[in-house]
DNA sequence: ACAGTTGTTATAGTTCGCATAGAATAACTA
DNA sequence: TAGTTATTCTATGCGAACTATAACAACTGT
C-alpha cells in the first residue's frame, strides 16, 4: 500500500491520508486484520509530522474503521468490512454524475448534507418565483 | 425556501449555506430559473456576514449551479437540472450505506477522494501483511 | 435620466483549525 | 528487560474563515 499526498491540495493532510486509506479498505487492497505501518514511518516516507499521521488514524477510529492501540499499531476493524460492498455503487454513483457534469466535489457537498436530509425544512418563508 | 445554519458546526458557514441551496435544488424546491433571496436580506436573517453568503453563492456558481450578475441576482442555472435527477441514487446509496453502519460523513470523505480513482496508486512499497 | 437594488472588490482585524516541533508517558511485543 | 508504538502535553507559525466598513459597477424599475 503506498500513501500519496498533496501539499498543494486545499484538502487537509491528515485529511488526504485518511482518504488514501479509506480508498485502499474500499479497492480491497486492505482487509480487517491488515495493520497500517507506523505512524512514524508514514510520517517520515510522506515527509509530514508524526501528528498529522496519527490525526487521520484517530479519524478513521472515529468512523470505526482502524483499531488503534499503543505498541501494537493500527490495524484494519472488522467493521471495515461493509465498507467494500459499497464499492462499486459508489463508483457507479460518481460515475452517472460525472455523466452528467456534477463534479465529485459537489457530489460529496450533497452526500455531506444528507445527515438532516429527512428532517430537512424547505418551508416557504417569502415569494420570489411567482410569475414567469 | 428556507436556508438553516448552524454556528455550532464544524463546518464552514458558508459551506452549510451552499448545501442548504444544493439539498433544495435536489428536492426539486429550486428550479432553473428562481430566484435566490439578495445575500444581503439572507445574511441579516442568518445573522451573517453578507460576504459569507456571498462566497456561497460564488462557490455554488464555480459549480455551475447558478449564475450571478450585480443587479439581477442569484438565479438557478439551467445547468442544475441534471442534479435532480441523481436526488433518488443519492438517497439511495446514503441509505444503503447507513444501513451498513457507514455514516454520510464517511461516505462524503469516500466520494470526495474519487477523484484521482483510476490513478489510484496502491504499489506496494513495503510489506507488512504477508503472514498471520 | 434617475434612484434603488445587487453582486464585486478592497482593506483590515479577530478567531480558530492545521501543521509543525520536541518531549515525556503508557501499553504492548519479543 | 529492551524496543516499539500510540497517547498526551506544551508551544509556535501559518492560513482559512468570518467579521466589519466602505466604495464601486451593472442591472432594474419608474
Amino acid at each position: 500500500m503506498l500513501i500519496r499526498v498533496d501539499a498543494d491540495s486545499p484538502r487537509a493532510l491528515y485529511d488526504q491520508v485518511a482518504a488514501s486509506i479509506r480508498s485502499d479498505i474500499l479497492s480491497g487492497a486492505l482487509a480487517p486484520g491488515d495493520r497500517l505501518p507506523a505512524a512514524r514511518d508514514v510520517a517520515e516516507a510522506l515527509d509530514i509530522n508524526q501528528h498529522t499521521v496519527l490525526h487521520a488514524y484517530q479519524r478513521l477510529r472515529d468512523e470505526g474503521l482502524v483499531d488503534l492501540r499503543r505498541g501494537r499499531g493500527a490495524v484494519i476493524a472488522a467493521t471495515a468490512a461493509p465498507l467494500a460492498d459499497l464499492a462499486h455503487d459508489i463508483d457507479d454513483l460518481v460515475r452517472r454524475a460525472a455523466a452528467l457534469g456534477v463534479s465529485a466535489d459537489t457530489l460529496a457537498g450533497i452526500v455531506h448534507a444528507h445527515r438532516d436530509a429527512r428532517t430537512h425544512t424547505t418551508r416557504p418563508s417569502s415569494r420570489e418565483e411567482d410569475s414567469p
